[in-house]
DNA sequence: CTCCAGGCTTTAG
DNA sequence: CTAAAGCATGGA
């Protein structure tokens, strides 16, 4: 078992993993069980320090994104000294962006849209514990985020069941597509394009596209526009676009290459008062 | 009961 | 091209 360490000021697992790019995590003891593709680690903060518990250091480093500068990204969301940046970035100092696997990005995004967390959580973890591989993990079973292959041979009515809804079809189609191409060749290609791409799979369209994008390929110029950045461009930015394109598009333009991680501190910052 | 959730596809204009 | 209807499900 390895540790990693990081300052706990730019690393909150509780921020981290419930700001919703990550749907596959549990509490555990102090912190939590983490659960990424075939990989399991166990987060939890002491003092100043939050630790990483794993069988696989150089992948959670990876993932966790340690070997970013926060501060200074915090800084720069200061910058623009926007109200509702300003206050995510301090109260959400501790968020980080992900990297996660891509493949599991893509199932995990198309089961998102017109759905709210805790039942896609349900519906991701019907899949894993359904098709899954088991491994073991500090004492205990889990399973790992089924290959493309397992997902297209169980098809649609297999998604349907276990309550999926009306993306059961979505689902079918896409992972039949990566099962037989995979999805080696989006991973060269320049943002602008791998989005354009990303939208000619049934089920992916600009929102999730720019998720996956963000999460599973590390494009943090990309800006993902949901219901809540609609809302806040409205309240807090005096927006009077409607199309969410370009929406998307103003946003990509006023913060360039950190446009992702701008989205989730004011995606915190919004949700914050539920 | 209606409305909404980290929207997308299909169809109509 | 843009606009709107339809879509499964479950919780508020």
């Amino acid at each position: 078992m390895e540790i990693l360490e990081c300052d706990a000021a730019y690393f909150s697992p509780r921020d981290v993993l419930e700001c919703g790019q990550i749907f596959r995590f549990a509490p555990y003891k102090e912190g939590y069980k983490v659960f990424s593709a075939d990989r399991a680690c166990y987060i939890y903060t002491r003092a100043n320090t939050t630790y990483i518990a794993c069988d696989d250091g150089r992948y959670f480093y990876d993932f966790f994104d340690l070997g970013r500068d926060y501060a200074a990204i915090v800084k720069k969301a200061k910058s623009f000294d926007v109200p509702l940046l300003t206050r995510g970035a301090t109260l959400g100092a501790g968020l980080r962006l992900l990297n996660q696997n891509a493949e599991e990005m893509i199932y995990s995004f198309i089961i998102s849209q017109n759905n709210n967390i805790p039942r896609i959580k349900g519906i991701i973890e019907r899949i894993c514990a359904a098709l899954g591989e088991e491994r073991e993990f500090m004492g205990e079973k889990y399973r790992t985020f089924p290959n493309s292959a397992a997902l297209a041979a169980a098809g649609a009515p297999f998604f349907k069941q276990l309550g999926a809804g009306y993306r059961d079809e979505y689902l079918a189609k896409t992972s039949a597509r990566i099962a037989k191409e995979g999805i080696g060749m989006l991973y060269p290609l320049p943002t602008a394009k791998l989005k354009k791409e990303l939208l000619t799979y049934t089920g992916i369209g600009p929102k999730v596209a720019d998720c996956i994008s963000l999460f599973g390929f590390g494009r943090r110029e990309s800006f993902p526009v949901d219901t809540w950045i609609e809302k806040l461009y409205r309240e807090d930015f005096g927006g009077t676009l409607k199309d969410r394109n370009k929406i998307n598009a103003y946003f990509c333009g006023l913060f360039g290459e950190d446009a992702g991680y701008m989205q989730q501190y004011l995606f915190y910052a919004k949700r914050e008062n539920m």
